[in-house]
DNA sequence: AGATGTTTGAAACATACGTTTACAAATTGA
DNA sequence: TCAATTTGTAAACGTATGTTTCAAACATCT
């Protein structure tokens, strides 16, 4: 199996390279020696550097799509109402189950979802919003009905703050952790940030103006 | 005074043209025909596009830095105890008036922010961290005891919690303004997600795990 | 006015990029 | 097995980029 050999070592490393300098600033000839591949096998598997880059977000998308959705069903058959950090927890363990907890890779995506907002890249931006509108908006419309007292427009504006502190600051999480040079394991100090954004973002979230 | 109408031209433009699509994806021809200038000016006047990239944010950054820092002595020797609500209105009014209320090109800047994170451009984050870290540990000082239920890793994290919610939904405002599809004015809309932003921060930093 | 230093302008330079081409190698299917 | 299709490779192409060059225009000062 030759060719997917070679199609997810292109992924793999533009995955890694396009979250730690971004997408204009990674080269295809930088992505495919260090996938240790022939410079014309992106344009031959993908098409284009943006074909990449989209592929790149759909392998790791549509696993946490359908994680979400399968979770998201079980949720609604068993009829109990789901709470806002209900919501928040199965979120997070969708995202994090996805792709076997690695959690590493997971904080490095975030960065790619960062880029994906920050960066132009405008196809993307319309790729993903058709691709995965349908999904958020499932999730957001459970969010309302958890939170009774909030208007539409409180809705909006605090689910997006909540998203920005969630894509910065795990995206930015290398960075962060290193200022704080602490001794405990890394696997437990992520899952502890983790504990500390849904906690921060639970109390956000239920602001009114 | 002809070279600083070309320096200014050039900054405005730049400014503009790296908060609309990022740093690598302008470039120097694009900048300095939007400014109707020649191209080797930037080279003559800043010496590199990176020199042209810090001067973009000096720019901005240093009249806010001095609008701070006033603020800050002011409050001081006021000798009375600032509260949590009392620094974020601070610095929010630091920021906004840092400009002549230029609330447009305020948060265009954000974006600029919000690249200089995600987007590797490491020159930028030492430079800025260098230039701009005194002031930014005088705030978080400052935060200290306006939360002192709070450890200082509870701090630490929700600071970035709060800054990411900050930089992301602001320097997303456009496109998320445009999906609320409101009839108010845009001057006093943009204040009032100001005034949400505050809020959400403002219950998220005081959670401590 | 003339010399001096500064700023602009048009052109060229070297380089890095995404993409294409033409062909070899490998794999597949009957 | 052998033709057909798919995949891998090396080289080249065209273009866009940041930067440099150098002469002309301009400003400044004695």
């Amino acid at each position: 199996m030759a060719q997917k050999d070679t199609v997810d070592r292109i992924l793999d490393a533009a995955e890694a390279l396009f979250a730690e300098r971004g997408f204009a600033e990674t080269s295809l000839r930088t992505i495919t020696s260090t996938a240790n591949v022939n410079l014309a096998a992106v344009n031959y598997h993908f098409g284009s550097k943006k074909a990449l880059i989209q592929a790149v977000f759909v392998r790791f998308l549509e696993p946490l799509a359908n994680s979400l959705s399968l979770r998201l069903d079980e949720a609604e058959t068993s009829a109990k109402a789901l709470s806002l950090d209900d919501l928040l927890v199965l979120l997070s363990k969708a995202i994090l189950s996805a792709h076997g907890d690695d959690v590493t890779r997971t904080a490095s995506f975030m960065r790619l979802l960062g880029l994906a907002y920050t960066q132009s890249q405008g196809h993307l931006r319309d790729y993903l919003s058709e691709r995965y509108g349908r999904i958020s908006t499932r999730y957001i419309d459970l969010l309302r009905p958890a939170c009774p007292e909030l208007s539409d427009t409180d809705l909006f504006w605090n689910t997006h703050f909540a998203l920005g502190a969630a894509v910065f600051s795990l995206s930015n999480y290398g960075a962060l952790e290193a200022m704080l040079s602490d001794d405990s394991g890394e696997e437990s100090q992520i899952q502890n940030v983790i504990k500390r954004l849904l906690a921060f973002i639970s109390a956000g979230v239920k602001v009114s103006l």
